[in-house]
DNA sequence: CAAAAAACATGATATATATCATATAAAAGA
DNA sequence: TCTTTTATATGATATATATCATGTTTTTTG
């Protein structure tokens, strides 16, 4: 389904949103451990969401990885958007390169409502809901 | 989303099942020729579906691969579980081992209903119905 | 101003997926 | 029975993705 780039940074991006704030930052290797995901890996994946403006940085000591209100109103599609890009969403669901709504493959009229009823929720809701849902113990980004 | 390997066999199942019968088989060079698809690549997964029981073979001259009623009842969840395995559609969006429906993902609420609306429909409709709908021009399985 | 902490940048390795190539076996027809 | 056609089986290569490792730069703090 999506790249395990876009799973790790999503819930990372998520990881952040509860638990970090401008003055208390984590650095990528405690995110990394505690969302488990590998350490490196998810370095790669922090400074793309970083030029991106998704999550900010700093360095030095007490630096790390961090959001502030304004990337909190950002959406989980931006996130997938910035990792992998939209083909996902926007491709035919069996790979042919024609198909569209006046030229639909076989399943066309299936898949394509599924997908856009995903991206709209993707969309439509912040990172702040998200976030809100978990601190408030409706859901989990954690599996320990 | 769908390996390859699954939009190949889903593509090349449609086209058997418009385009086959017991007395009218189809090589399977010919078919990757006629659906843009490698050929050996193909034939590799001709043979999964044949092993499954989702196309039949006949080797020899005028041998080929080809589809009867008994196959055209099957469903394209049938397609994606033989090549793939079902996983798309049983393991969480962003990667949780342990997440379900007590449990939940941050994404859970949303990503789920979406999946298992997919997952019905693939599993309601026959290959049948879809090739039905191709033959009568309401949908394609071809490019050129 | 020096030392440490952390992001940043780049490259190397591993694994999975996709693609290609070759040899064997079976069936049909001459 | 021999030749041809096509499936079957297996292995080799390529490419993409995921993972690991190293060094450099920036910034804070003592």
């Amino acid at each position: 389904m999506l790249s395990n780039q876009s799973k790790y940074a999503i819930r990372a991006v998520l990881y952040l949103a509860v638990k970090t704030s401008e003055n208390n930052k984590l650095g990528s290797k405690t995110v990394a451990e505690l969302i488990d995901v590998p350490a490196p890996f998810l370095a790669k994946i922090f400074q793309k969401l970083s030029k991106s403006k998704i999550v900010l940085s700093a360095k030095g000591p007490n630096g790390g990885f961090y959001l502030t209100k304004k990337e909190l109103s950002n959406n989980l599609l931006n996130i997938i958007d910035c990792i992998d890009g939209l083909d996902f969403f926007n491709s035919c669901f069996i790979g042919l390169p024609k198909c569209s709504d006046e030229n639909p493959c076989a399943i066309h009229h299936i898949a394509g409502p599924c997908r856009d009823t995903l991206k709209r929720e993707l969309t439509d809701r912040t990172i702040a809901e998200f976030a809100k849902d978990t601190k408030e113990g409706k859901s989990f980004i954690f599996l320990k």
